[in-house]
DNA sequence: CCTCCACCAGCAGGATCCGCATGGGCTGTT
DNA sequence: AACAGCCCATGCGGATCCTGCTGGTGGAGG
């Protein structure tokens, strides 16, 4: 599982992050709300781990209404010192899924987060991904940045799709030709660049903010930011 | 939402159900975990919550890890007084979903099942359409017969995905060109005809009951049987 | 300044796909 | 029996669409 968590105090986010890991998932780290929430909506998580108090203005429950808000149905858990009723309440009203009061011990905490990332990733297939105002659908087969419905060919459709899926992770050229073209060898010709030439002048043309990045020596890179 | 509670303390069953009705829930009740068991199994709910320790050899953990292995994903919200980590951690890891120690406040007992019920069933678009042994995956579209693939062209697909949300009904040829076709006139040909065939060959041949059947000054149908 | 890498426009081959027309079979009616 | 209406299968032609390559250009990094 691909985790996300966000939480100021460095010796309770390194022990969770630890005891996470060493369960066999992905824990990617946010120190404050601003980060976390810039994660959290520019890549695909099975889970968010959110402090329910956070310095800095946005905290646990902002962040998760303002997931909520933008479609986002990525399970949380909440963690928090505060552990009155109306707090828990207050979490789980605003679109948490669950709500653990430290202390806590570490087994309950990874308990719930598999409750928790037990079903949607189970049963209930992606079939549309998100990075900032792009949007693909898997079932119709359909692109559209900020609302207007953008045509990509078949093949523009692969790729995008496979850049999508890795949102925010650099892919490698070998793994596009594996991956979308199929190809376990190098056709030492450019086709990889002509195709993202092409998606590029239809999804980032005319927005400000480019979607698609280049790394330069490594392969290519969607999201939102730099 | 339709809830299921399987509560052997009358008091509690009592106060639990009111809140719930109260708050726009249907609510079915068993005091004991056979009858439980029963009713979650033969029955459709939105939540299960269920007592940790009932009377009479099925507890609340026995009854979670008996559906799940019957498939039955329903959201699981355990009650218990068992409150030790150990309880809870087996309680989660037997298929529950969450885990309240009484006694507790209403209101986040309330809190609760809502975040549960939030996610499920509520929007799941269907993904694969089904009818006897052949399948159709909207994601990959893929469709396959008796696990074995068969390739479609694109408007073939179309019209198989059509015939197959239709599955048992007639469809008519007006029905076929507005939707497949979109053509809001009659093109004079036997456009229909012809891909149905092709379909027919595709899907059919090789197999001794045919899926897809003509109704005569009708239209088409697909089902598994007559 | 030089080199390498990446970008993009244009092009052309190819494959796919689709719809039409034809001829034949079946069914029910006259 | 003969006929009309409906439905089925196949071959063919055309058109579109898609894709990958080439070659020249721009820019970053050394």
């Amino acid at each position: 599982m691909r985790i996300l968590l966000v939480e100021d105090d460095v010796e309770v986010a390194r022990f969770v992050k630890k005891g996470l890991q060493e369960a066999g998932h992905t824990v990617e780290q946010a120190g404050n709300g601003r980060d976390g929430l810039f994660l959290a909506a520019s890549e695909a998580f099975d889970l968010l781990v959110l402090d329910r108090m956070l310095p800095g203005g946005v905290d646990g429950v902002r962040i998760v209404e303002t997931l909520r808000q933008q479609d986002n149905r990525t399970p949380v858990l909440f963690l928090s010192a505060l552990s009155g009723v109306d707090e828990r309440v207050r979490g789980l009203k605003a679109g948490g899924d669950d709500y653990l009061v430290k202390p806590f011990a570490f087994a309950e905490l990874l308990a719930r987060c598999e409750a928790l990332g037990r079903r949607p990733s189970s049963e209930a297939p992606v079939t549309r991904l998100k990075v900032a105002d792009l949007e693909l659908d898997l079932l119709s087969r359909t692109v559209t940045r900020a609302g207007k419905k953008i045509d990509v060919q078949p093949r523009e459709f692969r790729l995008l799709e496979h850049l999508m899926r890795h949102a925010g992770q650099v892919v490698t050229r070998t793994m596009l030709l594996e991956k979308v073209w199929d190809y376990h060898f190098d056709p030492q010709t450019n086709v990889i660049d002509v195709h993202v030439s092409r998606l590029r002048q239809k999804l980032d043309r005319g927005f400000d903010k480019p979607l698609i990045h280049t790394v330069r020596n490594a392969g290519y890179m969607i999201r939102a930011e730099g």
